[in-house]
DNA sequence: TACATTCTCCGTATGGTGTACGGTTAACGC
DNA sequence: GCGTTAACCGTACACCATACGGAGAATGTA
């Protein structure tokens, strides 16, 4: 039976193989030495997997294109690694470490700043990340360091530990969304070339039909506006930032009242 | 030659059928009455498609389980819709709809609470939505509709065009993070019987190995408190409305700095 | 009424995917 | 040297999206 497993659960035998993948560098890899060794390692089939995955987008991400990357056999790859959902739970978690933690110093606003912009460099480097299910992020070294940096960012404030969470969640939560928008205007401006042109030669016709602008009087003008920025080679880093300060504000607001009991509105 | 199309641009012969499909009932499919009547609807096929989605996930989400639902062999299906990647649009447009806007009403906060409340509700409703590329939503009708009557929630308070996307886009991104750990608890509740007891069991030596609260003093403390909370049938909705408020407060912080022009931070 | 046209439905085929299974062979422990 | 073990991989299976072309129904036209 081919179950259709979902991102996680593959290690049937052997107590979860998964976890023990991602923390093979702490746990030593329980290596029986009997067999003939192993010509790559289990970094170098993440490594590929990952350049792959950035080279020619996650559509390509395949087993086969990652042994043929190795100069493996396609069910090669099976021996370092359970599956492809688990391969991606590594590639995720490897990323994660490629950026060093800096010191955490400055204002809150700044060690805010400092979590948001690291997950922006993050999914510009790697687009895929933002086209795959990260419902339920792997609990590997890295994220998890990662997480805990983050959490250090905004200890000792008052907040309760539950309210952390929630803080680390949305200031990272958010960075997505731009990053989005960002990698979109970028994909835009190198598919334009003419073939713009005739998308909007065939087009027009349609769009003034449907966005007559009496159904559509704020998006039209909102819409034309975003276009012009970014479209015109702007710097949608601006945006990104625009909504950094306000995700921000609002956390300093709420930090604010719980240190100084004054007006609970 | 099989193109791996991403999300777009099928429509090679007829100038974009994906917008002729997302508008089909503004403008009346120009159907030429020749050959025999299609058995079924565009409609239809969507909504087999949401409920497949619904009910099984969307890695269940595939043209022949679609077909199957519709008492129609696979290859019609396509008679219907020109792919997949059209299909989800369409799906995207259609849960978009279900949801009557409802007048914007009250202050600044409610407003905003509004939106965040629509899009929390769809998540809920269609869990999927969080699984799918949503680099490019569709442009049809619902969607329109709503970011229209998003945008004119904040319209007239003195933002530029650029900043209010921003906003709208802040708002109805935030959402997603909560949506996700909702869903997450949620699913994580009903898997888990007596397999989650196995799963820590298997499990509990190695965690303990790696996390040693030496390493990771902080995400301890909260990730007890998280799972205490969610794990125990708490209410996570509470969750979201705490970011909410958070993300309401920056974006009123600015608001009024635009508006009252005394201090520039 | 007859014919040509057109369009739905679908059988078949192609090239892709993840991965189960079993075989061959290399490397080690005894 | 021999038995055990594990890496590598050939083959096969189930599934996927979808291109292509044929059968037959419904229509417009002659």
């Amino acid at each position: 039976m081919l179950a259709c497993m979902s991102t996680q659960s593959t290690g049937r035998g052997e107590p979860d193989r998964t976890l023990r993948l991602l923390w093979r560098d702490r746990l030593g890899d329980p290596v029986g030495s009997r067999g003939p060794k192993q010509r790559l390692n289990v970094d170098s089939v993440v490594d590929a997997a990952i350049e792959l995955a950035d080279d020619e987008g996650v559509e390509a991400l395949s087993m086969r294109r990652i042994a043929e990357r190795l100069g493996l056999k396609t069910m090669s790859v099976y021996t370092y690694v359970p599956g492809k959902a688990e391969l991606i739970d590594l590639m995720v978690d490897r990323v994660a470490g490629e950026q060093a933690l800096p010191e955490l110093e400055g204002s809150l606003r700044e060690r805010l700043a400092q979590i948001a912009h690291l997950a922006w460099n993050e999914y510009l480097r790697h687009p895929w990340l933002l086209s795959i299910d990260t419902s339920r992020p792997p609990l590997g070294p890295n994220v998890s360091d990662r997480w805990e940096w983050s959490l250090r960012a905004i200890d000792g404030l008052g907040l309760s530990d539950l309210d952390m969470d929630q803080v680390v969640t949305l200031i990272t939560g958010y960075v997505s969304g731009p990053a989005r928008a960002y990698l979109d205007a970028e994909r835009l401006h190198r598919a334009v070339a003419e073939t713009d042109e005739q998308w909007w030669e065939r087009n027009a016709p349609i769009l003034e039909e449907i966005m007559d602008s009496s159904r559509y009087p704020i998006s039209g003008r909102v819409g034309t506006a975003a276009g012009e920025e970014y479209g015109s080679a702007s710097d949608p880093e601006r945006s990104f930032r625009f909504g950094l300060e306000r995700v921000i504000d609002g956390i300093e607001v709420y930090v604010r009242e719980r240190t100084t009991p004054s007006a609970a509105s």
